[in-house]
DNA sequence: TAAATAATCTAACACCGTTAAGCAAAGATA
DNA sequence: TATCTTTGCTTAACGGTGTTAGATTATTTA
C-alpha cells in the first residue's frame, strides 16, 4: 500500500508547514504575535488541526528551539573545520555563535529566553540611567588618564556588563550551575577586566 | 479643603496597591500569570479601575521597571560607599548588581528582558547539548594538561559563554551599541580568556 | 453500495487586555 | 431642602488568546 506512505508524506509536510509558518510569523511580527489561529490561517487550516501534530503551542516552540540548536551546531562545526589551530578554532566557533544569534535572531531569542519588548525608553528616564552612569564614572576614574577615552571606557563598561548580565541570565534560564562556579567566574571576570585597564 | 488631600492620599494608596499586588502575583506565579483581572481581585476592585491609575498593563510593568532601577541604584551606591579604593568600589558595585539580580529576580527579569520559561529540558535533548559540548571539548583541548580539570574547563566555558551571551542579549534588548564596540568587546573577551588558560 | 474510519470544521469554554455605558453615592448649587 | 453635576465604581461587551468536544464531511474498506 503505497498510499499509506503518500499520506504519511502529506502529514510530514503539514508538520513542517506548521513550523515554517510559525517562524515566518515570528520573523514578521515577533514572538508575542504568534498564535495558533494565525498559524492555522497561514497553512490554510483551522486551529484545532495543529493539535494533531503538536500537543500544544509550547511543543511548537520546543521543536523550533531544537531546530535552532541543530542549525547552531552545524554552523559551529563548519567554523571549527576552517582552522587547525585549537585557539583559532575556538574563536571561530564563538564567532559562529555570535553570527547565528543575529542571523537567526528569533531562534536565538526562544532558545535562550531573550525578550525584546522591554525597556525601549531606558534613556528617556533618568532613574534608569543612574546605575550605569555610576559604573561608567567609576571605570573612568580607574583608567589611567593617558588611556582614558570615552570609547575605551565604553569598551570596559560593556565588557563588565556583558559578563555579569550574561552569567545572571544563564543562571536564571537554566538552573544547574553551582554557586561556587558562579563565584569563580564572576571574580575572575571582574578582577581580569580591572587589571586589564590599570 | 483637607478632604481633597485625604482623597488624594487614598488615590495614591490605590496606585501603590496596584503595584504591590502586581509584584506579589509575579513573585508567586511568574510574569505570564500577571493579569489585570488578577490585580483587580487582589486590590478588591474590578479591572477597569486600574485604567484610572495606569494607561495600560505595559505602564504598570514600566513603573515596576523604574522602581527596580531606583532600588538597584541605591544598593550600588551603598556598596560603593563601603570602600574608598576605586577598584574595590567598582567590584562592590558589580557584586551589588549581582546580588540584586537574585534577591529581586522578578524585577531583574522585567528590567533586562530575561525569560525563564524556556528550555527547561535542555539536558534531555542531545541536539541541544551538541554546541556546548563542542565548545567544552575544544576548551579542554587548549588548556595544558597539568591545569586541566573539569572544574577549570567549566570555569572557562562559562566565562566565554557569559560574555558572549551577555553581549548578545544587551544588543537585542537595547539597540544602541555600535558594531565597532561590539567587535572590540567580543575580541577582547575571547582573546583575553584564551590567553588566560594557556 | 453500505459501513467504518479518517480528516476537518464549528462551537464552545475560560481566559486575556481594553473600552463604553450605566448606576449609585457624594458634592455643589439654587 | 431639592435638584444638578460630578465622582467612583461596576457590568457588559469586543475582539483576541489557547484548547477541547462534538458534529460534519470525505475517504477508505468490506
Amino acid at each position: 500500500m503505497a498510499s499509506k506512505e503518500r499520506i504519511q508524506r502529506l502529514k510530514d509536510d503539514t508538520r513542517s508547514n506548521i513550523l515554517e509558518a510559525s517562524i515566518k510569523i515570528v520573523k514578521e511580527e515577533g514572538w508575542q504575535a504568534l498564535s495558533m489561529r494565525k498559524i492555522a490561517d497561514k497553512i490554510e487550516y483551522t486551529a484545532p488541526i495543529i493539535y494533531e501534530y503538536f500537543a500544544n503551542k509550547d511543543a511548537i516552540l520546543n521543536e523550533l528551539t531544537r531546530q535552532g540548536y541543530v542549525q547552531l551546531g552545524e554552523l559551529m562545526e563548519a567554523a571549527k573545520n576552517k582552522y587547525t589551530d585549537p585557539a583559532e578554532q575556538l574563536e571561530a566557533m564563538w564567532l559562529a555563535y555570535w553570527n547565528f544569534a543575529f542571523a537567526e535572531k528569533e531562534l536565538y531569542q526562544v532558545m535562550y529566553g531573550v525578550e525584546v519588548n522591554c525597556c525601549a525608553f531606558e534613556n528617556s528616564c533618568p532613574d534608569m540611567k543612574a546605575p550605569s552612569n555610576m559604573i561608567w564614572d567609576k571605570i573612568a576614574e580607574i583608567i589611567p588618564e593617558e588611556k582614558r577615552t570615552d570609547e575605551y571606557v565604553d569598551r570596559k563598561y560593556y565588557s563588565f556588563w556583558s559578563v555579569v548580565h550574561g552569567l545572571i541570565s544563564i543562571n536564571m534560564t537554566r538552573k544547574f550551575t553551582s554557586e561556587e562556579l558562579n563565584r569563580q567566574v564572576l571574580k575572575d571576570a571582574i578582577s581580569g577586566i580591572i587589571n586589564s585597564m590599570k
